[in-house]
DNA sequence: CTGTATCCATCCCGATACTG
DNA sequence: CAGTATCGGGATGGATACAG
């Protein structure tokens, strides 16, 4: 079954944003633009044919913005659109909640357990 | 993990909330405490399985409390702690974010159907 | 009703090799 | 340098059966 049709935009944005990588790359091209090359410097855990993946597929989503000059040797560039630096803050917001959630732990928040 | 504690903690978020169901459940909790036979139904395409699996790691995360009143037959509910409903405005805003998007395409190309 | 365990198909992803 | 294609192992998740 492919057709899954989100009834919730959530549900969408988290196809897209979920794994591991598309949020670190965000984070690496809220930077400035980057080649290629820096990305897999950035993250040398990811695999050259995930990050080709995710970039392409960030792409699609309008997120990143993908320059190719193509010279040689080949040279292309990476950065965030518009829509990619709005979502920034968004990832950070995350961020906060989950550094927020580690500071203090969910024990504490149980209330009288009857 | 197996490997190190991720620099960014937005990668570690988006392990917890990435797949297709985290957001799901927490939307649908946030309407209010829900059994198990209730979230089944929302989420109709849910397994059995990974419903269970997927609330237990909510669980463990801190985001979801889990009631068990064993009586027969059995009757557990479901709610959000105060972590989980600090969560809900943040995945809005996500979704708020995903909607901009689909309503103004960065790239308006196939907006014109002749 | 809720939860657990098992089996098994599927898919994701890394490694590798090749192109321009 | 950047991208594509292919193969295979391992993780992921559905179906099912069973337990409390």
């Amino acid at each position: 079954m492919k057709e899954l049709v989100s009834r919730c935009p959530i549900e969408e944005v988290m196809q897209l944003l979920g794994g591991r990588w598309p949020s670190l790359l965000i984070y690496y091209l809220s930077d400035g633009t980057k080649r290629f090359s820096d990305l897999q410097r950035d993250n040398p855990t990811i695999s050259h044919k995930m990050l080709t993946l995710e970039l392409r597929k960030l792409e699609d989503a309008g997120i990143v913005r993908r320059t190719d000059f193509d010279g040689y040797p080949r040279r292309v560039e990476y950065g965030l659109t518009e829509d990619g630096e709005r979502l920034v803050p968004l990832i950070d917001a995350l961020g906060d909640w989950w550094g927020s959630m580690v500071a203090a732990p969910a024990d504490a928040t149980v209330v009288a357990a009857d």
